[in-house]
DNA sequence: TAAATATCATAACAGTTGTCATAATTTATC
DNA sequence: GATAAATTATGACAACTGTTATGATATTTA
C-alpha cells in the first residue's frame, strides 16, 4: 500500500523533471504530452496514468518547481544570520547553477503562459503570497533586531525584494548577456544598502 | 502606389493592436489567427494578405509593442534633464496606464514563449541591446556632467537600469498586488541612489 | 497457481491549428 | 463602362493536440 504509493510519487517525480527538462529548453509550446514521454522514454500511457489530464501534470511540475526553491531557499537561511542572510537567500535562488537555470527557464515559460490560464494565474499567487510571506518573516526579525530600519512597510518591503529578484533573475536567463557572480552580488548588496 | 502602401501599413497597424489586445487580454496560446481575425472583425483572408505567415504576424506585433515603448521613453527623455531624467524615463514605461499595462502583458506572454522560439529569441535580443545602448547613452552624460559616479561599469550599470525596471514591471503585473505610484517612485528612487 | 489488479502501450476520436488554393467582391485603370 | 488588379471571404488540407477506450503485460493477492 505504502510502497504503491511511494512508486506513484516516484514515477510523478520523474514525470515532473522530464518534464521540466523539456519546458526549459524548447518552452511549453513544445511540451506536449507525447513529446513528454518522449522525453520520459515511455509512451503517453504512462503519463495518463499517474496524471488525470495535462493540466494537473503541468501544475504538478509548476509545484514541484516552487517547492525545490523554497528548499534551496530554506537551506540557505539556516546558513547565515543577520542582514547577511537576505542577501545569502537571494543570490541562493538566483539562476548561477544549472539546476536554477532550468527552473527560471521553465518558471518563466509558466508565467508567461499564466495569461491566458485562470488556474496557472491561482497557482502563482498561492507560491507568491507564500514566497512573500517568508521574506516578510525574514524582514520582520531584521527589524525586530535593528538591522533595518523600524519605519519600513514590511508587506511593501517583501514585494520590493521579489520584484528586485525578479527582475535580476529573468535579465541573467532572459537577457542576451550574462551576469559575473561579482556583479549578481553586487546589484544585491546594492538593494539591501537601500534598506538599511 | 504611395497609397496603396499606405493602406498596407494602416491594415498591419490595425492588425497588430488587435492582435495586441487579444494576447493580452488572453495570451499567446489564445492568439489563433482565427481569434484574431475574430478580434478584428474580419476573417484570416485579411492576415495571410498582409502577412507571409503567423510568426511574422507576432513578430510585427512585438516589433509594435517595442517601437511604441522607445516613443514614449524618448518623450519623457525630452521633459527632463540631469538625474531626474533617468527616473522620469522609468516611470513613463513602467506598466502605469492601460495601454503600458496591455504592452507589458503582451510582452511578458512573448519572453515566455521566446525560450522555444529562435525567432523571438533573436528580435528580444535586437531590442535588448538597443535599449541598453540607450540608457547607457543616458549615463555617459550623466557621467560626463559630474551627476553619477565616474567610476561605474556603464555596460553593467545599464543592465542593472533594464533589471530594476524589468523586477519592478513584471512585478506590477503579475504579482497579485498592485503597487501605488508613490511606491512605485520609492522603488525607482531607491534605485537611482545606488548610483549617485 | 489462479484470479484480480495495477501498469503500460497502442490506437482511434474529435477538435484545433497554420497554410494554401480558390472563389467572390471591391477597387483602380484605361 | 469594361478590363485588370487588388482585396477579402471561404473552404479544404494535413499535422498536431488532449482525451479516452481498449488491449497487452506484469505484479500482487488470495
Amino acid at each position: 500500500m505504502s510502497v504503491l504509493a511511494d512508486k506513484q510519487t516516484q514515477w510523478r517525480a520523474k514525470v515532473a523533471t522530464a518534464a521540466l527538462d523539456l519546458i526549459s529548453r524548447e518552452g511549453l509550446q513544445g511540451a506536449s504530452l507525447r513529446a513528454i514521454a518522449r522525453e520520459l522514454g515511455c509512451t503517453t500511457g504512462v503519463l495518463t496514468h499517474y496524471f488525470r489530464n495535462k493540466d494537473e501534470l503541468l501544475l504538478f511540475v509548476l509545484e514541484t518547481i516552487m517547492e525545490r526553491l523554497s528548499v534551496i531557499l530554506e537551506q540557505a537561511a539556516r546558513e547565515t544570520e543577520g542582514l547577511g542572510r537576505l542577501k545569502v537567500m537571494m543570490l541562493a535562488i538566483l539562476p548561477t547553477t544549472p539546476e536554477l537555470v532550468t527552473i527560471w527557464r521553465a518558471w518563466l515559460a509558466f508565467v508567461g503562459a499564466a495569461l491566458g490560464d485562470r488556474g496557472l494565474v491561482e497557482e502563482h499567487e498561492r507560491h507568491y503570497v507564500n514566497f512573500k510571506a517568508f521574506i516578510r518573516q525574514e524582514l520582520a526579525a531584521l527589524q525586530a533586531a535593528g538591522e533595518i530600519d523600524g519605519d519600513l512597510d514590511l508587506d511593501f518591503e517583501a514585494a520590493a525584494w521579489i520584484a528586485t529578484f525578479d527582475g535580476i533573475g529573468v535579465n541573467a536567463i532572459a537577457g542576451p548577456q550574462a551576469y559575473s557572480s561579482e556583479q549578481l552580488e553586487t546589484l544585491v548588496e546594492r538593494y539591501l544598502k537601500t534598506i538599511s
